[in-house]
DNA sequence: TCGGTGACGGTTTTGCAAACTCGTCACCAA
DNA sequence: TTGGTGACGAGTTTGCAAAACCGTCACCGA
């Protein structure tokens, strides 16, 4: 009749990689480890397979990175790079109204992250890891969202497209917690249906709010 | 090196209680339940205990409830059920404006939810056991949020408060999304900071963009 | 018929030792 | 100094048998 509470809370906030940035081996580790953690899944990779599968040993892995989860987090923060390269690409389009590029945002963040979690299966449980223990990777990525919500947003109110009076910030940060469910992995989990449908209307929803 | 994936969803559709509704023993299981959930927790709680809290036979408790899992749903459902009923006490509180029904909707939603959840600590697993199989509790819940949200949004259309043009199932639909991390169990753990704030900046986004 | 129970099968959880994994350190070679 | 390794301790997962739990059924008494 004890708790059941496990709170071992491996923040990691050190922050700072271990040796070289820029070195072939880092790269070939990182390789390595996204093939490994796709195919295998990210519990049942160990050090020793990814550093088998390069030629070398577990002790030079750790010239590398602290951890196993340092690992973990560089490849996990490649793939949510990439999606915040994309929503960037769509934000910085100055060809179209800002509102079109807010609603694109919605649409593709929900398309892509969906894509990302349940399309690559096996790295699926990566994530499972990267909620279980509190990494920071999920508050990187939201603050990335939130820049590049800001970037429209300013566009769309200099262009006298949005309303003005509101806190620029206030309002950023409320859209993005809009935008939250679109992109949680646990959430997205939960509710996979009609995820367009629901990123379209809250955009809608959205949009009529900022509207000038 | 096999999947790791647990597929089980119980996700119980039939949902027709077992033997007579209004019973002294099915008030005094769910007591008991409650009480034993909130001390012990919810899987360290066996029918067993319960059957011997009350002076009965674990059989007997199967002439009320189908499963271990059916009085936890039952609990849980009471839980949710105050919730609504206050969140229904605001909405329907004629005297306010409506803007500020929902405003308060959304900032009560998030405290009741946090206060639920994380106050009484050792019903955090009841919610962890109801994710984990897919309860339709969450599904539930949502609903009834949905409908609160419907009757107080109609209520600002009628008297003018509100714009009319947009339609209102897909906007109530939008509203019901973005108060989902004010709510959701998984979200709430993960980000109790500020929610004060987030629901407020959220509210007043949403409510830009439903004025008249 | 209503209120209630003991005993039982199938599945899940528990306990514990063996095997494995993580991450460090001292050390080697060019 | 840069590139690289084997060996090892602390902690964690695995395998498997024993115990516990869930849920059903036949049955009892008023």
């Amino acid at each position: 009749m004890n708790g059941s509470s496990d709170d071992q809370t491996s923040q990691s906030s050190p922050q700072r990689q271990r040796g070289p940035a820029e070195h072939e081996r880092r790269e070939q580790i990182l390789t390595a480890a996204n093939g490994h953690f796709r195919h295998y899944g990210y519990n049942k990779t160990t050090v020793a397979d990814l550093a088998k599968a390069i030629g070398l040993s577990t002790a030079y892995i750790y010239k590398f990175f602290d951890s196993k989860q340092a690992i973990g987090e560089a490849v996990c923060g490649q793939c949510l790079g990439s999606i915040q390269e994309q929503l960037a690409a769509i934000a910085d389009d100055d060809g179209k109204p800002a509102s079109d590029r807010l609603r694109r945002i919605y649409r593709t963040i929900g398309k892509l992250s969906a894509e990302l979690f349940f399309n690559d299966r096996k790295l699926h449980d990566i994530v499972l890891a990267s909620m279980a223990e509190k990494w920071r990777l999920v508050d990187t990525h939201e603050a990335a969202v939130l820049e590049i919500i800001r970037r429209v947003v300013s566009a769309g109110r200099e262009t006298g497209e949005f309303e003005r009076k509101s806190p620029l910030d206030e309002t950023c940060e409320a859209i993005t917690q809009t935008l939250l469910p679109f992109w949680h992995p646990i959430l997205l989990e939960q509710n996979l249906d009609d995820l367009d449908k629901r990123t379209t209307i809250v955009a809608n929803l959205v949009l009529r709010g900022l509207s000038a």
